[in-house]
DNA sequence: AGCACGCTCACGCAGCGTAATGGTTC
DNA sequence: AGAACCATTACGCTGCGTGAGCGTGC
């Protein structure tokens, strides 16, 4: 019944990103004779949706995959971003044990040119902090 | 003494990209009179260097800034960088206990129009989230 | 006339990958 | 003279919009 401007006030979102999210396939909406997008109760139910998945870190497209899928296989979707964002957060945390290993230590020295790249000793050490982040 | 390909080798990082840190100004390299990018033991010293920040989470654009500052300023921006990546970390969380809880309770009603945004609405469970995640 | 609506570029961030094209050295 | 290096330029990709500018509609 509303139009874009209207339906923006009331969700939060600029006129410019539900035009985004209706080019992107995640928001279609229908249009009326002048090709004006006509939002319904349906089109909000489906804003609402959207706006939960994001705040749950998903991003546009896995949103718009996830609400093609039937109930159980949205529950796995979920499951497997929650696995996803714990890995993240694991990956950030040894980053910041890093930091404080770097604060309170200094600089490692530069290593000797043995058979190892420089990236290898960088993965050695991360490896190494990675176990006492996971002792926390 | 060696070259960019060589160097490649030792260090574990592509060609491309020790271009691309050069071009940013993040690893300046001498050249030769053939325009061929010449690396000696201080070159190596700082691509040390830039590796071990970039595991410690910071972007290019900042290890660049930071390889600029004392060693005491350097300390206060790995403080400050330490606070961002706490910061992210709280972010994921909440985002991780809202996914939980969508999981256990299903997707919340779509709110009716009180003068409230949608995005308010979102913002007022995220804070509600955010308290339970701080008291873990 | 003056908004409201639509559409199509195009940019901005990060960090390269991947050509395409051409000079150098052996 | 061809293989094997070196260089530069520049587009592509991912994510999420945002802004400009132009054509219509009411």
């Amino acid at each position: 019944m509303s139009k874009t401007n209207e339906i923006s006030k009331q969700v939060g979102l600029s006129r410019r990103t539900l035009q985004y999210y209706d080019d992107e396939g995640l928001l279609p909406v229908k249009r009326d004779s002048n090709n004006y997008r006509v939002y319904d109760q349906n089109t909000l139910q489906r804003i609402w949706e959207i706006l939960i998945h994001k705040e749950m870190g998903l991003k546009l497209q896995e949103i718009r995959r996830l609400l093609t899928l039937s109930p159980p296989e949205r529950i796995a979707a979920l499951s497997h971003h929650l696995e996803e964002l714990k890995n993240t957060i694991r990956i950030l945390k040894i980053q910041e044990a890093f930091v404080v290993q770097i604060m309170q230590h200094g600089m490692p020295e530069t290593p000797d040119s043995n058979g190892k790249t420089y990236l290898d000793s960088i993965e050695e050490m991360r490896e190494k902090i990675a176990e006492t982040v996971s002792r926390q």
